[in-house]
DNA sequence: TCATTGTTGTTATGCGCCTACTAACAGCCG
DNA sequence: CGGCTGTTAGTAGGCGCATAACAACAATGA
């Protein structure tokens, strides 16, 4: 049934998808067989077979298998017959499992979890946006005196972050916001100051956040895929550093690029 | 570290987060050491590898991939250091992952779908409740003259499967809930008659579902863990027929046993 | 009636990859 | 020298992929 052989040829839609499933936790043969009684509606071993690259002898455990995760219904009759679950169910089924196991994962990490306590003279990175994000509202957390936040990207200030900055200003904290990009400096109000990028730093356009908290906290972040495992979006790293004379450098300098005055 | 060496001993609640985290993508290593420097807060490939089982060698590798998922953080200098991202984040993180992929999988299955044709003398299996009810929802679209439905526990009358017997007896088909359950009965108002499940045929605690539409098409489920994979709330099994002589034959006796006439 | 042919479902086997685990190593510093 | 760090090689076992062989059964034709 499949009219290229060739062992490294271009990955079709369905190799794709396939892969999908796997990183889904399926086995190559259970996301074939899946995919083909959708093609199919309804299938004999020999006819999923037919229509996808598994052989006839592994249908039968495959579809097995589905059927054991709820994925696949079985006809009990020779020839077996077997039929899949709708999309949509299938897609809750799996979603059901990720989150059980989410939880019983995260819950016990929860329990023994310690909190760093600060700290030397370190210079971290951080790899994806998520993580990125993470380290931004922990750090802005500490905020005692002043906050600057700057951002290329929309999505570089999400909902979170601006959350965190307007909770930062109400509580006292002069809080100043620099973006080159309007829809991120129209996001912000009333206690917090916006300013456009000056033009002399503002060039590259790889350019991420920056975050400077008090005198001695910094974060700096470029996009760009790094090419993860796959991860399209989270194309995003950090280096960040706290109550560090290195922090304390890394500020002066970036507030002489910005044009910024810290002190007061 | 572990106090605990012999091969085979009860898992302690680690080994049942690590395996979650299996579930989720993650080595066993990479489980390990996520823990561990949560545990930790901070620490060095050395200090991992006294909290838990992973060779001080394997950490830097394991520490590293973390990175790259996003799910932790590096401070390049020696020794090394690692933190972990926030707990929230981490989950946040794997449930982008999984949405995407989810995303990826179920697209390419949408497009090349074919709906079944129906049918032979068939009774088929379906294992899990998301997949029952999903049958229970597809053969109930087909109802045009009456429906009987049974459910002898809450969780087995799902809202979409109330709204989808409501719709029915919306379009004029005559239908019928019987539950043994004063808490299913009560969510069925106006055009749904409403009954007790008759004591004769109650006895057994593991039935499940009952559904009869016209006068052939029948589904009957009953729960019980089957000991899938590690379902522990889809321990339903359902066997269904649509439009067969095993269908017709079927529904006769269970009408029979429920006292209920289905001509007219 | 018997032999032949084909199909079905099960099972065995070899291969390759990834993970777990151990071990060895060069570089650095006190 | 001795201890620590970070890297790398090497082994073993498990799982998934792939192919082949097999018994049981049905259908066919002489």
């Amino acid at each position: 049934m499949s009219e290229d052989d060739r062992p490294d040829a271009t990955p079709t839609d369905e190799d794709r998808a396939v892969e999908a499933f796997e990183r889904l936790g399926l086995t190559g043969y259970e996301a074939r067989v899946f995919i083909a009684l959708h093609r199919l509606g309804v299938g004999t071993a020999r006819e999923v077979s037919e229509v996808t690259d598994v052989p006839r002898s592994q249908v039968y455990s495959a579809a097995e298998s589905l059927a054991d995760r709820g994925l696949a219904g079985v006809q009990q009759s020779s020839p077996m017959q077997y039929r899949p679950i709708g999309v949509e169910a299938a897609r809750s089924t799996l979603r059901t499992r990720f989150d059980r196991e989410s939880t019983r994962a995260f819950d016990y990490v929860d329990r023994v979890r310690e909190t760093a306590d600060e700290q030397r003279e370190d210079i971290w990175t951080v790899r994806g946006r998520a993580a990125v994000t993470d380290r931004v509202l922990e750090l802005l957390a500490e905020a005692q005196r002043r906050v600057l936040f700057g951002a290329r990207l929309p999505e570089l200030a999400p909902e979170e972050v601006v959350t965190a900055l307007e909770a930062a200003a109400d509580d006292g904290v002069r809080t100043t916001v620099v973006s080159r990009s309007p829809s991120v400096r129209e996001r912000f109000g009333e206690p917090i100051d916006v300013a456009d990028t000056p033009p002399t730093v503002d060039g590259d356009d790889r350019s991420g956040r920056i975050l400077l908290v008090d005198d001695d906290v910094v974060l700096l972040s470029v996009t760009g895929a790094v090419d993860d495992d796959d991860d399209g979006d989270a194309g995003e790293t950090a280096i960040w550093s706290a109550h560090s004379n290195m922090a304390t450098v890394l500020i002066r300098l970036t507030e002489v690029g910005l044009g910024v005055d810290g002190t007061g």
